[in-house]
DNA sequence: TGTGAATTATTAAACTTTTAGTAGAAGCAG
DNA sequence: CTGCTTCTACTAAAAGTTTAATAATTCACA
Protein backbone atom coordinates (compact mmCIF):
# COMPACT_ATOMS: atom_id res chain seq x y z
CA UNK A 1 0.00 0.00 0.00
CA UNK A 2 1.30 3.16 -1.04
CA UNK A 3 0.98 5.88 1.01
CA UNK A 4 -1.51 8.80 1.43
CA UNK A 5 0.21 11.74 -0.30
CA UNK A 6 0.47 14.82 2.09
CA UNK A 7 -0.67 17.88 1.04
CA UNK A 8 -0.12 20.45 3.30
CA UNK A 9 2.47 22.51 4.12
CA UNK A 10 5.40 21.43 6.20
CA UNK A 11 6.93 23.66 8.88
CA UNK A 12 10.12 24.39 6.98
CA UNK A 13 8.37 25.35 3.61
CA UNK A 14 5.82 27.44 5.98
CA UNK A 15 8.42 29.50 6.69
CA UNK A 16 9.21 30.26 3.41
CA UNK A 17 6.13 30.49 1.94
CA UNK A 18 5.44 33.09 4.57
CA UNK A 19 8.46 35.45 3.85
CA UNK A 20 6.99 35.12 -0.34
CA UNK A 21 3.54 35.86 0.88
CA UNK A 22 4.73 39.03 2.76
CA UNK A 23 6.55 40.45 0.04
CA UNK A 24 4.46 39.17 -3.36
CA UNK A 25 7.37 37.59 -4.83
CA UNK A 26 11.08 36.62 -3.82
CA UNK A 27 14.34 35.37 -4.92
CA UNK A 28 15.94 32.58 -2.85
CA UNK A 29 18.87 35.24 -2.06
CA UNK A 30 15.91 37.81 -0.38
CA UNK A 31 14.27 34.87 1.39
CA UNK A 32 17.75 33.27 2.93
CA UNK A 33 18.04 37.63 4.01
CA UNK A 34 14.52 38.31 5.04
CA UNK A 35 15.06 34.35 7.33
CA UNK A 36 18.49 35.93 8.68
CA UNK A 37 20.44 32.89 7.66
CA UNK A 38 18.58 30.73 9.36
CA UNK A 39 19.38 28.13 6.73
CA UNK A 40 21.56 27.83 3.89
CA UNK A 41 21.18 29.20 0.68
CA UNK A 42 20.96 25.66 -1.25
CA UNK A 43 18.49 24.56 1.54
CA UNK A 44 16.43 27.10 0.56
CA UNK A 45 16.85 26.51 -2.68
CA UNK A 46 15.73 22.96 -2.22
CA UNK A 47 12.43 23.85 -0.26
CA UNK A 48 11.80 26.26 -2.91
CA UNK A 49 12.22 23.70 -5.53
CA UNK A 50 9.87 21.53 -3.79
CA UNK A 51 7.15 24.00 -3.44
CA UNK A 52 7.11 24.49 -6.91
CA UNK A 53 6.70 21.28 -7.61
CA UNK A 54 4.15 20.95 -4.88
CA UNK A 55 2.24 23.50 -6.92
CA UNK A 56 2.04 26.22 -3.84
CA UNK A 57 5.19 28.30 -6.20
CA UNK A 58 6.01 29.49 -9.59
CA UNK A 59 8.67 30.96 -11.07
CA UNK A 60 10.07 33.04 -13.67
CA UNK A 61 13.54 34.20 -14.92
CA UNK A 62 14.25 37.84 -14.19
CA UNK A 63 17.86 38.70 -15.18
CA UNK A 64 20.21 36.32 -13.52
CA UNK A 65 18.00 34.51 -10.87
CA UNK A 66 14.62 33.41 -10.73
CA UNK A 67 12.01 35.13 -8.85
CA UNK A 68 9.23 33.01 -7.28
CA UNK A 69 5.85 33.94 -6.83
CA UNK A 70 2.59 32.17 -4.79
CA UNK A 71 0.53 30.10 -6.98
CA UNK A 72 -1.80 29.73 -4.05
CA UNK A 73 -2.88 32.50 -1.73
CA UNK A 74 -2.60 32.52 2.13
CA UNK A 75 -6.18 32.92 3.13
CA UNK A 76 -6.80 29.59 1.33
CA UNK A 77 -3.89 27.94 2.60
CA UNK A 78 -5.38 29.05 6.39
CA UNK A 79 -8.77 27.75 6.04
CA UNK A 80 -7.76 24.64 4.40
CA UNK A 81 -5.31 24.00 7.46
CA UNK A 82 -7.87 25.41 10.19
CA UNK A 83 -10.34 22.72 8.44
CA UNK A 84 -7.76 19.81 8.67
CA UNK A 85 -7.42 20.73 12.40
CA UNK A 86 -11.01 21.21 13.04
CA UNK A 87 -11.65 17.84 11.07
CA UNK A 88 -9.19 16.09 13.21
CA UNK A 89 -10.19 17.65 16.83
CA UNK A 90 -13.35 19.41 16.76
CA UNK A 91 -15.77 17.70 15.06
CA UNK A 92 -15.64 19.54 11.64
CA UNK A 93 -17.01 22.23 13.37
CA UNK A 94 -15.90 26.12 13.92
CA UNK A 95 -17.59 26.85 16.91
CA UNK A 96 -16.78 23.98 18.52
CA UNK A 97 -13.45 25.02 18.74
CA UNK A 98 -14.51 28.48 19.55
CA UNK A 99 -16.39 27.30 22.52
CA UNK A 100 -13.04 25.25 23.42
CA UNK A 101 -11.26 28.69 23.15
CA UNK A 102 -13.71 30.69 25.07
CA UNK A 103 -14.01 27.82 28.17
CA UNK A 104 -10.33 28.69 27.95
CA UNK A 105 -10.67 31.98 28.27
CA UNK A 106 -7.91 32.99 26.34
CA UNK A 107 -9.39 35.47 24.32
CA UNK A 108 -8.26 39.42 24.82
CA UNK A 109 -10.49 41.81 25.55
CA UNK A 110 -10.43 43.90 22.66
CA UNK A 111 -10.98 40.27 20.50
CA UNK A 112 -14.15 39.74 22.48
CA UNK A 113 -15.09 43.00 21.86
CA UNK A 114 -14.64 42.44 18.55
CA UNK A 115 -16.00 39.12 18.09
CA UNK A 116 -19.64 40.57 19.70
CA UNK A 117 -20.00 43.33 17.32
CA UNK A 118 -19.36 41.00 14.41
CA UNK A 119 -21.86 38.72 15.95
CA UNK A 120 -24.52 41.72 16.38
CA UNK A 121 -24.14 42.57 12.83
CA UNK A 122 -24.85 39.42 12.04
CA UNK A 123 -27.93 39.28 13.59
CA UNK A 124 -28.93 42.44 12.23
CA UNK A 125 -27.96 41.09 8.81
CA UNK A 126 -30.29 37.60 9.23
CA UNK A 127 -33.16 39.92 10.93
CA UNK A 128 -33.57 42.05 7.79
CA UNK A 129 -33.84 39.40 5.38
CA UNK B 1 22.60 21.75 11.84
CA UNK B 2 20.35 18.86 13.39
CA UNK B 3 16.82 18.93 12.97
CA UNK B 4 14.27 20.38 15.01
CA UNK B 5 12.23 17.47 16.89
CA UNK B 6 8.95 17.35 15.38
CA UNK B 7 6.30 16.75 18.48
CA UNK B 8 3.34 17.00 17.18
CA UNK B 9 1.31 13.49 16.17
CA UNK B 10 1.22 12.60 12.57
CA UNK B 11 -1.74 11.39 10.69
CA UNK B 12 -1.50 7.70 11.08
CA UNK B 13 -0.64 8.04 15.10
CA UNK B 14 -3.56 10.46 15.46
CA UNK B 15 -5.96 8.30 13.81
CA UNK B 16 -4.62 5.28 16.08
CA UNK B 17 -4.83 8.03 19.18
CA UNK B 18 -8.38 8.86 18.64
CA UNK B 19 -9.26 5.08 19.21
CA UNK B 20 -7.74 4.87 22.37
CA UNK B 21 -8.92 8.34 23.58
CA UNK B 22 -12.77 7.49 22.35
CA UNK B 23 -11.78 3.66 24.52
CA UNK B 24 -9.63 4.51 27.47
CA UNK B 25 -7.67 2.26 26.24
CA UNK B 26 -7.14 -0.70 23.55
CA UNK B 27 -5.18 -3.61 22.66
CA UNK B 28 -3.78 -3.58 19.20
CA UNK B 29 -5.74 -6.12 17.71
CA UNK B 30 -8.68 -3.55 19.30
CA UNK B 31 -7.18 -0.78 17.23
CA UNK B 32 -7.03 -2.80 14.50
CA UNK B 33 -10.03 -3.74 14.34
CA UNK B 34 -11.72 -0.31 15.56
CA UNK B 35 -10.06 1.12 11.92
CA UNK B 36 -11.72 -1.88 10.13
CA UNK B 37 -8.37 -3.87 8.89
CA UNK B 38 -7.52 -0.26 7.53
CA UNK B 39 -3.65 -0.82 8.26
CA UNK B 40 -1.94 -4.24 9.31
CA UNK B 41 -1.61 -5.38 12.29
CA UNK B 42 2.21 -4.75 12.32
CA UNK B 43 1.13 -1.59 11.26
CA UNK B 44 -0.74 -0.47 14.18
CA UNK B 45 1.68 -2.06 16.51
CA UNK B 46 4.65 -0.06 14.99
CA UNK B 47 2.91 3.15 15.45
CA UNK B 48 1.62 2.24 18.99
CA UNK B 49 5.38 1.86 19.73
CA UNK B 50 5.92 4.85 18.43
CA UNK B 51 3.46 6.82 20.46
CA UNK B 52 4.65 4.78 23.57
CA UNK B 53 8.21 6.06 22.77
CA UNK B 54 6.98 9.78 22.22
CA UNK B 55 5.24 9.74 25.69
CA UNK B 56 1.69 9.64 24.30
CA UNK B 57 1.20 5.91 25.37
CA UNK B 58 1.94 3.53 28.06
CA UNK B 59 1.25 0.07 28.34
CA UNK B 60 0.90 -2.81 30.52
CA UNK B 61 0.66 -6.59 30.13
CA UNK B 62 -3.04 -7.89 30.76
CA UNK B 63 -3.51 -11.88 29.89
CA UNK B 64 -1.47 -12.78 26.58
CA UNK B 65 -1.85 -8.69 25.07
CA UNK B 66 -0.88 -5.59 25.70
CA UNK B 67 -3.36 -2.80 26.76
CA UNK B 68 -2.54 0.40 25.90
CA UNK B 69 -4.10 3.99 27.38
CA UNK B 70 -3.50 7.46 26.74
CA UNK B 71 -0.75 9.77 28.70
CA UNK B 72 -1.94 12.80 27.60
CA UNK B 73 -5.56 13.88 27.22
CA UNK B 74 -7.47 14.38 24.39
CA UNK B 75 -7.89 18.33 25.11
CA UNK B 76 -3.98 18.83 25.88
CA UNK B 77 -3.15 17.54 22.67
CA UNK B 78 -6.12 19.52 20.54
CA UNK B 79 -5.22 23.10 22.07
CA UNK B 80 -1.52 23.01 21.84
CA UNK B 81 -2.68 21.34 18.20
CA UNK B 82 -4.60 24.85 18.12
CA UNK B 83 -1.99 26.88 19.24
CA UNK B 84 0.31 26.09 16.33
CA UNK B 85 -2.15 26.65 13.74
CA UNK B 86 -2.88 29.59 15.08
CA UNK B 87 0.71 30.95 15.13
CA UNK B 88 1.64 30.14 11.67
CA UNK B 89 -1.65 31.68 10.23
CA UNK B 90 -3.48 33.62 12.45
CA UNK B 91 -0.67 35.77 14.53
CA UNK B 92 -1.24 33.83 17.38
CA UNK B 93 -4.47 35.20 18.28
CA UNK B 94 -7.65 32.92 18.42
CA UNK B 95 -9.65 35.86 17.83
CA UNK B 96 -8.22 36.20 14.79
CA UNK B 97 -8.44 32.81 13.98
CA UNK B 98 -12.56 33.11 14.91
CA UNK B 99 -13.33 35.89 12.84
CA UNK B 100 -11.87 34.42 9.66
CA UNK B 101 -14.57 32.11 10.23
CA UNK B 102 -17.13 34.74 10.47
CA UNK B 103 -16.02 36.68 8.13
CA UNK B 104 -16.65 32.91 5.90
CA UNK B 105 -19.80 32.94 7.86
CA UNK B 106 -18.99 29.23 8.61
CA UNK B 107 -20.99 28.94 11.43
CA UNK B 108 -24.44 27.03 11.90
CA UNK B 109 -26.98 29.29 13.90
CA UNK B 110 -26.88 27.31 16.38
CA UNK B 111 -23.10 27.75 16.99
CA UNK B 112 -23.39 31.47 16.78
CA UNK B 113 -26.26 31.57 19.55
CA UNK B 114 -24.14 29.49 21.55
CA UNK B 115 -21.12 31.46 21.62
CA UNK B 116 -23.53 34.54 21.62
CA UNK B 117 -24.75 33.22 24.94
CA UNK B 118 -20.80 32.31 26.24
CA UNK B 119 -19.73 36.02 25.49
CA UNK B 120 -22.71 37.23 27.31
CA UNK B 121 -21.71 35.36 30.49
CA UNK B 122 -18.54 35.94 30.30
CA UNK B 123 -18.65 39.56 30.26
CA UNK B 124 -21.14 39.53 33.20
CA UNK B 125 -18.00 37.54 35.24
CA UNK B 126 -16.02 40.23 33.97
CA UNK B 127 -17.98 43.29 34.95
CA UNK B 128 -18.62 41.72 38.68
CA UNK B 129 -15.20 42.42 39.44
C1' DT C 1 38.42 37.54 -22.87
C1' DG C 2 39.35 35.58 -18.56
C1' DT C 3 38.17 35.57 -13.76
C1' DG C 4 35.40 36.17 -9.81
C1' DA C 5 30.87 36.46 -7.81
C1' DA C 6 26.30 35.00 -7.90
C1' DT C 7 23.08 31.63 -9.01
C1' DT C 8 21.24 27.18 -10.11
C1' DA C 9 21.59 22.10 -10.53
C1' DT C 10 22.89 17.89 -8.74
C1' DT C 11 23.51 14.96 -5.14
C1' DA C 12 22.99 13.07 -0.75
C1' DA C 13 23.06 12.16 4.30
C1' DA C 14 20.38 11.73 8.37
C1' DC C 15 16.10 11.31 10.17
C1' DT C 16 10.90 10.60 10.14
C1' DT C 17 6.74 8.59 8.50
C1' DT C 18 4.07 5.00 6.65
C1' DT C 19 3.67 0.64 5.56
C1' DA C 20 4.34 -4.18 6.52
C1' DG C 21 6.75 -9.05 6.57
C1' DT C 22 8.85 -12.63 9.19
C1' DA C 23 10.47 -14.90 13.21
C1' DG C 24 9.71 -16.28 17.58
C1' DA C 25 7.30 -16.59 22.17
C1' DA C 26 3.32 -17.85 24.68
C1' DG C 27 -0.77 -19.61 25.79
C1' DC C 28 -4.85 -22.85 24.74
C1' DA C 29 -7.16 -27.20 22.74
C1' DG C 30 -6.86 -31.78 22.24
C1' DC D 1 3.03 -32.34 25.34
C1' DT D 2 2.23 -30.91 20.57
C1' DG D 3 0.50 -28.22 17.35
C1' DC D 4 -2.63 -23.93 16.31
C1' DT D 5 -3.47 -19.39 17.12
C1' DT D 6 -2.37 -15.00 18.90
C1' DC D 7 0.64 -11.70 19.92
C1' DT D 8 5.11 -9.21 20.20
C1' DA D 9 9.83 -8.23 18.66
C1' DC D 10 12.72 -7.38 15.14
C1' DT D 11 13.62 -5.79 10.76
C1' DA D 12 13.15 -3.07 6.76
C1' DA D 13 11.83 -0.68 2.49
C1' DA D 14 9.90 3.29 0.19
C1' DA D 15 8.72 7.91 0.41
C1' DG D 16 8.96 12.46 2.64
C1' DT D 17 11.47 16.08 5.36
C1' DT D 18 15.33 18.78 6.63
C1' DT D 19 19.62 20.04 6.05
C1' DA D 20 23.46 21.21 3.13
C1' DA D 21 27.89 20.49 0.22
C1' DT D 22 29.81 20.53 -4.21
C1' DA D 23 29.66 21.10 -9.14
C1' DA D 24 28.21 23.64 -13.03
C1' DT D 25 26.75 27.77 -15.18
C1' DT D 26 26.31 32.47 -16.20
C1' DC D 27 26.89 37.19 -16.02
C1' DA D 28 29.56 41.46 -15.05
C1' DC D 29 33.63 43.88 -15.36
C1' DA D 30 38.58 44.60 -15.41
Amino acid sequence: MPRTKATMLTDAEHRVMEVIWARGSATVAEVVEALQGRDAYTTILTLMRILKAKGYLDSRKEGRAFVFFPRVDRDTVARKAARQLLSKFFGGSPGELVLAFLREEEFTPKELEEIRRKLVNMKEEGDER
